[in-house]
DNA sequence: ATGTTGACCGACT
DNA sequence: GAGTCGGCCAACA
């Protein structure tokens, strides 16, 4: 891994920390927002992450639902999510209209 | 080096 | 809604 995958790794990280509480991102986003980097870095970057700081459990896939294969990881990851007041439906989705993050811009106001 | 898979996306049928 | 395809690129065998 050399600087410059380093320095998009720590985009990525720092753009998952700008996250609120209660709100949710998806994997294309982060990348978009990020730049350089595609939806499926982020889905790595997200499975290596031991920075507890991190809340990657506020990433998930453009459908509104979690990726996780992992039985214990996917469960793990809506328990975090509605212990922050994210609803998931009976499809296991969230609404993206409502819970999804509008990107970094929201936060200057 | 090559092929496959993946916590993916978007467009298309 | 379901299935397919191409694209992206890192990790792994």
């Amino acid at each position: 891994m050399d600087q410059q995958e380093l320095s998009t790794y720590r985009k990525i990280y720092e753009t998952v920390k700008m996250i609120p509480a209660g709100k949710v991102a998806t994997y294309g986003q982060i990348a978009r927002i990020v730049g350089g980097c595609t939806a499926i870095m982020v889905g790595y970057a997200m499975a290596g992450v031991s920075d507890p700081a991190i809340p990657w459990q506020r990433v998930i896939n453009s459908r509104g639902g979690i990726s996780i294969k992992d039985q214990s990881g996917y469960s793990l990851q809506k328990a975090l999510l509605e212990s922050e007041g994210v609803v998931f439906d009976q499809s296991d989705k969230v609404d993206l209209s409502i819970f999804g993050w509008q990107g970094p811009e929201l936060q200057l106001f």
